[in-house]
DNA sequence: ATATAATCAGATAATATTGTCTTAAATTAC
DNA sequence: GTAATTTAAGACAATATTATCTGATTATAT
C-alpha cells in the first residue's frame, strides 16, 4: 500500500522528478516516461493529462510531441503535485479517522501528530524540485538522467 | 481518503481506544462500540475478530458477552494495533513510491522523511494506550467515555 | 432445558482505485 | 498532402477495499 500519497500521485510525482531531470523545455513522451519508471503507460497519461489541464504540466502532440513542466521547477513545489492530485486532506484530518477531532476534542496523538504534520508540509513547501533534482543529479538518482 | 492507516486500521484503532477508556475487563458489544463511534457494524465485528485472532483483543460469546482489551493497557502501543492490520510498510517504503530507494539511491526527500518517519515511530511507540487514555479522560474525549 | 444474546464464519455486494483498450484529434516530417 | 507519431478522451476491465447479509455456534440467564 501507499504510504500519505495514493497511488496516482506516486506516479505524478515521479513523472514530474524524470521531467524536471530533463534539459528545460524538452519534450518527454509518456512512452518514455513510463518505460523507465516501469509504470503503467494508459494510467500515466490520464494523469499527466490532469496535470496538463492544471498547468503543471504542458504537452504537445505529434511526432517529436511530450510533456514538460508548465513552469521553471524552481517554481514547483511537491505539494502543489500533491495537492492538484490528492488535495490537502493528509494535512488536515485527524490520523486515527475521529470525525470530530479538534482542539478542543483531541485524539490521544493531537498535538504530536500536528508536529508531524508541520515537518510535513515543510517538506513538501520549503524547497522546489529544482533544488530537489539538484540534490539528486548529484547522487545519480536511480540511473534515470 | 484516509491519511497514514487504512479505514480498517482507524476502525481498529478507534475501537481500541473505546474499549481502553472502559473500566478494566469489562465486556462491550460490537454494537456499543458501533453505535457510539457511529461506525459500520458488520465491518468492524470482522476487524474486531481479526484483533481476537491476534491475541490484542479477548472475545466472549454469549449474552452480556463481547470484547475486551487482550491485555494490559500499558501494554499495548498503538504501533501493535496498526502493525496487525496494515503491516509496517508505511515505516519502510518510500515516500514516492520509488522502488529501489535507499540511502545510495535516495529520493529527494529520502532523508527528510527518514526524520519524520522516526518521529512517527516514537508517536506509536514510546506511549501505550493507557497513558494516552488518561490524557483523554481529562479532555472528555469525544464524549465516549 | 430453553430462549436469548452475543460472537464467528463465509458468501455476497457495493464502491473506489488502479489499469487497459480503442478511437479521435493534432502535429510533424517527408 | 500523406503517413507517422504523439497526446486526448471515453469506455471498459480488473483489483482492492469497504460494507452487508445470512446462518451457525457459543454461552448466559431464567
Amino acid at each position: 500500500m501507499s504510504i500519505l500519497f495514493s497511488r496516482q500521485c506516486e506516479y505524478a510525482l515521479q513523472a514530474i522528478f524524470y521531467l524536471a531531470l530533463k534539459p528545460h523545455g524538452e519534450l518527454t513522451s509518456i512512452r518514455d516516461i513510463t518505460d523507465k519508471l516501469e509504470i503503467p503507460y494508459h494510467f500515466v497519461a490520464k494523469i499527466l493529462q490532469d496535470l496538463t489541464r492544471k498547468k503543471l504540466l504542458r504537452s504537445h502532440k505529434g511526432p517529436s510531441g511530450g510533456f514538460s513542466l508548465g513552469k521553471s521547477a524552481k517554481d514547483i513545489t511537491i505539494f502543489q503535485i500533491v495537492e492538484a492530485i490528492d488535495g490537502d486532506g493528509f494535512l488536515k484530518n485527524c490520523l486515527f479517522g475521529f470525525p470530530k477531532c479538534d482542539s478542543d476534542n483531541p485524539c490521544s496523538v493531537h498535538e504530536q501528530w500536528e508536529k508531524i504534520r508541520e515537518d510535513i508540509n515543510k517538506m513538501l513547501t520549503s524547497k522546489s524540485i529544482y533544488e530537489m533534482t539538484n540534490s539528486m543529479k548529484k547522487l545519480q538518482y536511480n540511473g534515470i538522467s
